[in-house]
DNA sequence: CTGAAAGCGCTTACAG
DNA sequence: CTGAAAGCGCTTACAG
């Protein structure tokens, strides 16, 4: 039997309610009492039980975070930067796989979840409109984080995507490159249309004109920024520089580039998006732009709590700054010759 | 006012008895009642409060697990095994950085999740003893992951050393290769005593001798790996083969060779152990073992369960298996020229 | 500053 | 099969 309130009350000779202030800091405790509490928890071993406490104070002191299948440091800085906060600010962090809610009948998962935690990071794509809805009406913040719910009223958080983009073209107009295509996405998904307004503005920016030609759809995997390049590579002159709205794209892109017998960035400059692992081995190593998802990580968190503590402002979308990481395949540095750029 | 069990009983004309039976899954409910009962829940909209039941039945239905400083698909594979194997038998998972153990008073970070989970998978090796013994003083079941408690009776998990290591070198013995060199760790270190076992078993049970001077211990980073592979240069014959006991140094050693003027695998084959993330990427490619952290998580989550349903069997480490994952460096396959590897 | 008591929302013997 | 009631371990007005 672990001690409970009640051990500790006995052995400073007070009542719980005495323990309890003492615990939930009110200071409303004279010193002694104060001292002779303090001594009997430790005398006793006591620890407050959290059911009892979230029973009686209706809040857990827990928020959850629905992960996404992402890619490994994504998923890490995710996890790690959301548990981080939560703990500065007292709070636990319970973690749940979109497959999870996505094959469970929604409700009890919903049900398990809701009453667990006192609020919601909602980092999946792969989770309908409804369960967000039905989370919202349960009465339990929400914040979304790397999709775009255009359709309900929810906080998001989301990577400046067309200043990265805009960071990313300007560095290669800046190597002296004028002749720049773009591998985009769908207008429709969340980070494309930015990512190309991005594209368009630095162009512009640097009275540069817009050549439709040069801008290919991708799908954001390899083999389509693969193909997307082979057809790039047709086009008279041959582009001096590609931006990828994702590295993905931009390693397919690598590839094709190779394969024509073509160096990068000699013969054409190479820039992605999103920084993943991959990134910094590939050869030549990419540059591309960091999404910071720590960041975008904190912010949610942040958010939440504003919520979780009874704000009810306006839903707002906010804005992470992204970052620019040369390496070498935008033409910046000589192209290590072996295996020195994972040394 | 979110319903509570008292709606449910009411709209549906019963006692909170029994919808707490119907529930909790009970067959002593009548079929008629049951349906009555299960129309009530969807009609309010009923959600049974986890606090409160975690209260009544004296367990949460939570795991923890304090995850470490892993790198990145370690990591993930780490969490999303946990939370799959959890989710699967029902239990949610809450997670701390060990940073967060380490700095607060530990009593404090003992009691917050000491009372809120059922369980607890300890997978850092920068969690002092003490906390252990904390833990389990206060009779929540612990499970250790990827360190070895010499002075404690506690349950863990750990790769299996020993056999991965065999099949390594077994693998650059069936190369042809015969004067194969290690690098190693101390001994004290929780893998490279195994590991090195496993070397000398290899080379034993293929009748080749074991060269002191081929064996060199490291630190199981890349700069040691890098100082290590320099001495084996200088022997004389050169070895063949090298066999790094972690990824790490692997690639530590890929940059001594290639400096040297040599190539891997040509004029030395090369194999490391754990997979990481890096490993895929590097050129050539590097053969390595995986220790299959997904595994590894998933028994720890199963072995903890048998704790938290009072198991009292003597504590035991349990053995994840090992596999060779065959890329390029040990000389199976041809380099490839360019970033083909990652496409 | 301190205590007695009600209440948070469940589960579960105990009767019937 | 079903209900009344006690109890899980806290917090927090309400008095004093």
């Amino acid at each position: 039997m672990r001690p409970t309130i009640h051990a500790v009350a006995k052995r400073a000779g007070v009542s719980i309610a005495t323990v309890s202030r003492l615990l939930n800091g009110s200071t409303r405790v004279s010193a002694e009492t104060a001292a002779r509490v303090r001594r009997a928890i430790e005398d006793v071993g006591y620890l407050p039980n959290a059911s009892a406490r979230g029973l009686a104070m209706s809040a857990n002191g827990t928020l959850a975070v629905i992960f996404p299948k992402l890619s490994g440091p994504f998923f890490s800085e995710l996890i790690r930067s959301a548990e981080a906060s939560a703990r500065e600010t007292g709070y636990h962090l319970l973690v749940y796989g979109d497959s999870s809610i996505a094959e469970d009948a929604q409700e009890r998962m919903l049900g398990l979840l809701a009453t667990k935690s006192d609020g919601l990071i909602l980092a999946s794509e792969n989770i309908g409109l409804d369960y967000i809805r039905d989370v919202q009406r349960w009465g339990l913040p929400v914040v979304v984080l790397g999709r775009q719910p255009d359709d309900i009223s929810v906080d998001s958080i989301r990577p400046d995507n067309v200043n990265g983009a805009v960071k990313a073209v300007s560095h290669l107009i800046e190597h002296g490159y004028r002749r720049i295509a773009m591998i985009t996405g769908r207008r429709t998904h969340l980070h494309a249309a930015d990512r190309e307004a991005g594209y368009r503005r630095a162009l512009y920016d640097h009275g540069l004109p817009i050549i439709p030609e040069l801008v290919i759809s991708g799908a954001f995997d390899e083999e389509s920024g693969y193909a997307a390049t082979q057809l790039l590579l047709r086009r008279r002159p041959v582009p001096e520089a590609i931006f990828a709205a994702n590295d993905e794209m931009a390693i397919g892109a690598m590839a094709a580039v190779r394969e024509k017998g073509l160096r990068v960035p000699a013969d054409i400059a190479l820039v992605g998006f999103d920084d993943i692992a991959p990134a910094r081995y590939v050869h030549p190593s990419l540059t591309t732009v960091d999404q910071d998802m720590y960041g975008q990580a904190q912010v949610a968190v942040q958010m939440l709590l504003e919520r979780v503590n009874g704000s009810d402002a306006e839903t707002e979308t906010r804005l992470v700054p992204t970052e620019l990481v040369i390496r070498e395949s935008c033409g910046c540095k000589d192209v290590a010759r072996d295996v020195a750029s994972v040394v």
